[in-house]
DNA sequence: CCCTGATTCGC
DNA sequence: GCGAATCAGG
C-alpha cells in the first residue's frame, strides 16, 4: 500500500481527531501503526505543544514541504486544544450518559422509576451537560463503531462507558480500546474529563 | 502485558 | 520517502 492522497487525508483527519496510530493503521489497512507514526512525523503533524527545544547536535532535518502545510491549513488550525493535560475535572462514572450520547428509541419506557439501592444518594448526575459539541460528535461517531460489550466482557483495557438504559435489552458498554491508564476510550475520555478552562468559557 | 508515540536507520 | 525495529513511557 502506498500513501495516496486519500489515505494521507484520512490519516490527517483521524490524527487530528485524536485517534491513535494503531487505530488509524487498522482503518487504513495494509499498514502498521509504525508506518502511520512514521508518516505523521514526515508530514510534521507530530507535535501539539512545541517549544522546539531542539536537542543539541541534532539540528532538525525538516526537509518536508512547507507547501503541503500551507495547502491544508484547515487541519492545523492549532485548535489542538483537546485532551486536557493536568487540569481535569473528572466526573463520576455516568449512570446514564446515553441521555445525550445515544438517542435510542425509548418511547416505550414510561413509568420506570429509577431503583436506588437506598443509601445511595446517586449524586452529581450532571443534568443536560455543557460538553463541547465536538466531543459529543466524536462520541456519536465512535459509538457506531463500538464493540458493544456486556458487563462480563469488559476487561482492564476496554472502554467502560455505558450506553443505553441498564434496564433495557440493548444496554452495552463501549468496549473500544481504552486510552492508556484511563477507564474509557479516547472519545469517551473526551466527554468524561473536561478541561476546567473549557468548561468555564463555553460560549454559545 | 496491554497500549501509546518517538526515533533510528537500512532500504 | 518508507516503515520495522527499537526505545521510552503509561
Amino acid at each position: 500500500m502506498s500513501w495516496t492522497d486519500e489515505r494521507v487525508e484520512l490519516l490527517k483527519k483521524m490524527w487530528s481527531d485524536g485517534q491513535s496510530a494503531s487505530q488509524i493503521a487498522k482503518e487504513l489497512g495494509g499498514v502498521t501503526r509504525n508506518a502511520v507514526i512514521g508518516k505523521v512525523h514526515r508530514l510534521g503533524l507530530s507535535n501539539r505543544t512545541n517549544g522546539a527545544p531542539v536537542p543539541p547536535g541534532k539540528t532538525e532535518e525538516i526537509k518536508e514541504k512547507p507547501a503541503a502545510a500551507a495547502a491544508a491549513p484547515a487541519a492545523k488550525t492549532d485548535a489542538k486544544a483537546r485532551p486536557a493535560p493536568k487540569a481535569e475535572a473528572p466526573r463520576p462514572a455516568p449512570a446514564q450518559p446515553a441521555a445525550q450520547a445515544a438517542p435510542e428509541t425509548k418511547s416505550a419506557v414510561p413509568a420506570r422509576r429509577q431503583i436506588i439501592p437506598a443509601g445511595q444518594p446517586l449524586p452529581p448526575q450532571p443534568s443536560a451537560n455543557e460538553i463541547s459539541p465536538e466531543a459529543l460528535a466524536k462520541v456519536n461517531e465512535i459509538e457506531k463503531r463500538a464493540k458493544k460489550l456486556t458487563l462480563m466482557e469488559l476487561t482492564e483495557r476496554t472502554c467502560k462507558w455505558p450506553v443505553g438504559d441498564p434496564a433495557t435489552p440493548d444496554f452495552w458498554f463501549c468496549g473500544l480500546p481504552v486510552q492508556a491508564g484511563k477507564p474509557y476510550c479516547d472519545a469517551h475520555v473526551g466527554v468524561a474529563f473536561q478541561p476546567m478552562s473549557a468548561r468555564r468559557d463555553r460560549k454559545r
